[in-house]
DNA sequence: TAGTGGTCTAGACCACTCC
DNA sequence: GAGTGGTCTAGACCACTAA
């Protein structure tokens, strides 16, 4: 599949800030054109997505400068997948599949779906980092769509890779919601932390193409060792 | 000031969304063209817009959909400004200044700041809506940028408005850090919750159009009464 | 196959920064 | 005033969805 032009271009650019220093600007973005033979249009489209990801600032007027948020973030406008944020960041993601079962619908799961499913897989994970626990995480999805999982595939391939390569189901939208907890007996031990010390708690809905949800997530995290950040634009008065 | 032809676009689509149900789809991009008399570009920025701020989602070859993410979010990539957020989810936010001083730079804030600031206005302030607490925010802003602040007027003005308009420093991006943390004891009585409960941490610096650190900001939050809204759209393949 | 959103071009004028 | 990013136009072709 060949990739869009400004695409192409955003790579590109992202070597050549890659030897700049932050506070340095860009060439103007006719210059930019001019150099890479494409039109103007197709760099503010590349120079937007940098912008978005934390690579650059534009100023109006002065011209787009290079900063290193990009460097910290967690997250940006990127979808979240833990395997690939931790590969971005030059850590080993890896996971381990403490459990599984299909369980009956509840209160809770009717109120996310919204479907009527009767029966759920839920999944619970350990995610670590080069060896270091850091998020324990239970899942929830759609007996009905994905009761062909490959249940030993789980340690080794994304969730998601698994939904699109395996059931054509594409991750459009995912919310999340952040909140903290204390830590019960069980996850203390698997996160090894100290009973009653406090979590980073994440909810998380994700949205397939249709609309329909498709996975419901609740993460605790090691606060001392995973945090979440984010970065965002002004576009508003104040 | 005229704002732009998208952004006033956009603002009549909103209109018109308001009145469309979740699922229904938008006339195309070339049909908005038409019917506003305006380029498919200019309808195509009012809808990117509309997307990230969570009122549509588009489907290639299929049209915009009408969705209502905005109504639970506390954030997309719009700023972050309590007082705002907690308007637009239709509640009364008030800030009690609980202290205030004047205190001596230290290694974290030299690491925050990098400009060699020797003195920080340290400001202790309580975020309620409806009356209900609901954060504990300790802030500190370089004291050489902001010592004529008016004390008087952080209870009633948001604190980016006096830096707009007493001093001329426009926000222009933050980055925020989420994690957890157990309360102490003044924490405790403030937020009114029972000592060794968990709390969402949140670490705030913001960013002015000449890239320096204006405020730095750390927020407890009642994580039974305040918890942080986010969505992510899929723009990577997996 | 018709219609949709996604990408891309070439060109224009405006608003802002910096000298 | 020269150069920059921001907005806007008119038009084209591609990739995808749905009937």
């Amino acid at each position: 599949m060949e990739q869009s032009l400004y695409i192409q271009l955003s790579e590109k650019l992202i070597e050549k800030i890659n030897e700049m220093e932050v506070g340095e600007l860009l060439p103007s973005e006719r210059k930019l054109a001019e150099i890479y033979g494409v039109s103007r249009t197709t760099v503010r489209l590349a120079l937007d997505h940098l912008e978005v990801r934390g690579y650059i600032l534009r100023q109006h007027g002065r011209g787009s400068i290079v900063v290193d948020y990009h460097k910290s973030l967690i997250n940006l406008s990127e979808m979240y997948s833990f395997t690939e944020q931790m590969k971005a960041l030059g850590q080993e993601p890896s996971t381990k599949l403490i459990g599984h079962s299909i369980i009956n619908t509840n209160e809770k799961l009717e109120k996310i779906f919204l479907n009527g499913e009767q029966k759920f897989i839920k999944l619970i994970r350990l995610r670590s980092s080069d060896g270091i626990p850091l998020m324990y995480e239970e899942s929830f999805i759609p007996f009905s769509k994905f009761q062909d999982i490959k249940i030993k595939d789980i340690e080794k391939r994304s969730l998601y890779g698994i939904f699109k390569e395996d059931f054509n189901e594409v991750v459009k939208l995912a919310q999340e919601e952040f909140s903290a907890d204390l830590v019960n007996e069980e996850v203390a031990r698997q996160l090894d932390v100290s009973p009653d010390s406090a979590v980073l708690q994440i909810y998380r809905t994700t949205i397939n193409i249709k609309n329909e949800t498709i996975e419901y997530t609740e993460s605790k995290a090691d606060p001392s060792k995973f945090s979440y950040r984010t970065v965002h634009h002004n576009h508003i008065e104040y």
